[in-house]
This record gives C-alpha cells, structure tokens and sequence, in this order.
DNA sequence: ATATATTGTTAATAGTATTACCGATTATAA
DNA sequence: TTATAATCGGTAATACTATTAACAATATAT
C-alpha cells in the first residue's frame, strides 16, 4: 500500500467515524426521549419503572438482589422501593428465615402496570423493526450485533 | 400466505423486536458508561462537558443559545455555566449592543480541555470501528442508518 | 409614554445516585 | 459457647440533572 492509498483509507476512515458518532449521538437521543415518555405515560420516575420490570418472573426480590440487577447502591433502592410502596405497587414481607431480609414482591396492581409497560415496549420495537423492509431487518440486527461487540470489546480497555 | 406461515411470520418478527430491544440496551449501557467515564476522566459534571463542546467554531454564544442547542431550561444554563466559570473554563462579557445579553466564551483553558475532549470522543469511535472489518464498516453504517430512521420515525407518532 | 417581549437569575421542588455510617441480625472462628 | 465477622437494609449528607414560577433589567412596538 502506498502513501496515497494510506491518506485516502485514513480519510474514510475519520470519515466513517465520525458518521458513527452522529448515528448513535441521533439513537441515544431517541433512547432518552422514549424513557421520558414512558415516564410520564405510566406515572413513574424511570428509576421505579425499571424496577417494576425486574420482577419479571419472580416472586420476591431483595434489596440486594435490585440493587445488583439496577447496578446501584442499596440505598438507592431504599428510595425506589419507598416510592412503590406509596404508589402500592410492591409490597414487603420478612423473610421467616432470616430477619434481616425483606422479600418484595408486586402487588396486583403492580403486575398490571409492570405487564403494561412490557407490552407497550414490546410494541415500540416490533413497530420500529416494521419500519425496516422485511428482508432487511436480519441485516440490521446482524450488523447492529457486530457493533455492539465492537463498543463492548472498547469499554473493556477504557477501564 | 395461509395461517402457518403467518405464524411463522409473527414469531420471527417476536424474536427479532426481542433481540433488537436487547442489543440496544447493550449498546445504551455502553454509552452510559463512556458517559460517566468522560466525566471522571475531563473532571467535570457531564453536562458542563456537554456544554464545552458547544463551543466547536462559535467564538461567544449566549444563554439561550446553549439552552436551545443542549434543549434545556435557560436556569439550568445558568448553573452549568456557573460550574464553567468557577473552573475557569468560561468566561463572560456583556453584549454591548444589548445590555440583558451575556456573551460566554471558552478560556484558553477551556479551549484546551474542549479539544482533548474532542479528540478523546473521535478516538473512541475510531477505535470502535476499526474492531470492525475494514469491508464491513460500511455495511454497519448504512445498516444503522436504517435504524436510526427507523426509530426517528416511530418518535414521531409517539409524541 | 406605556405596554409588551426578551434575557438571564433565583428559589423551590423533584429525580438520580453516591459514600459514610449505623443498628439489627446471622454466621463463623476460637 | 462466646466473641468476632459479615451481611442486610436504612439514614444523612452531598452532588448532579432538570423543571417551573416568579422577577428585575432591558429593549421594542404602539
């Protein structure tokens, strides 16, 4: 390869680079504004919201196990759970087997508003996968899978 | 197309919302922790950093210009650039035209820590896509683009 | 000249999140 | 068995992100 070839691919390559960091500056944007709107559609602060759905499937959680799965400290999941509580959408028991831990669990109206918001973000990727011509939409994902590993084999280093 | 295949239909497409969902909040991790990374790395807030790289080719912009470009309120403006000026990356002036303006401009110090900055964000997608093969960056991209559409697409109804 | 609009600021409030510390309880080691 | 460790959840203090409402100073239109 000589030199010119060299500038010419550095070229596409800043480029390229630069493309990607407009395509996925636009995408975040878009992640952000539909997590206000799911905020507001279901009269939750986002942090609580989240939470609702990591129940799915399961009985009862512990403060350690949210904290762990939200990766927060457990004094944040004080607070979400608290902010449940008051909305009665997840209620506490202690655990029969050890008194220092309380097992949560949804309330009926909990599993009605967490089943809501699963259905309702199921809808938005199935509508947006809808958007893409059907013979497309594997081409997306695959290609959208090789980036994924590319950020994630990225970060790794970062730290 | 009779029932069976569009059952088939219906479940390729179930499966693809699925992994779509999953692989952009991979994707949307990755990009909370570069966030926080960039903070801890620049030493600032994330929106004080935000709000420096504004500044790309603008030598002075008011506080409603950099409430409009960051979209919010102009008395958080007045707390970031706050930030700004006790780290003396900014500094202002009045407008002599118009006393109820201020113009904000970058320090030297601004101008330098708003290019490493830059050049920081530049290199990580650089690197991110060089994890890719050289013939299928391009692919990524316009893939993404798709998807990036997409997603704009469906915003817009959401509203 | 008076009414209206714009600019940036302050105060109050809410949400996200952390660290340091604490009391109660359980598990373990001596 | 008893003293010590570890674990569990909660409080308080602090920092960051962000909004709305109210406000003073200034500029513009009638």
């Amino acid at each position: 390869m000589n030199d010119k070839t060299f500038a010419i691919n550095e070229d596409l390559l800043t480029y390229q680079s630069h493309r990607l960091q407009e395509l996925i500056a636009e995408m975040l944007k878009c992640c952000e504004d539909r997590k206000v709107y799911e905020s507001g559609k279901f009269a939750l602060p986002y942090a609580e919201l989240k939470c609702l759905l990591l129940f799915d499937g399961q009985r009862y959680l512990t403060v350690t196990d949210i904290a762990q799965k939200l990766e927060v400290a457990k004094s944040r999941v004080t607070k979400i759970i608290n902010g449940l509580k008051e909305k009665q959408l997840v209620s506490e028991i202690d655990d029969p087997k050890d008194a220092r831990i309380k097992l949560i669990s949804l309330t009926p109206a909990g599993h009605i508003r967490s089943d809501e918001i699963t259905a309702f973000q199921r809808g938005l990727y199935r509508t947006i996968l809808l958007q893409v011509d059907a013979d497309e939409r594997n081409h997306v994902l695959s290609k959208l899978e090789l980036l994924r590993s590319a950020m994630e084999a990225v970060k790794e280093d970062l730290v």
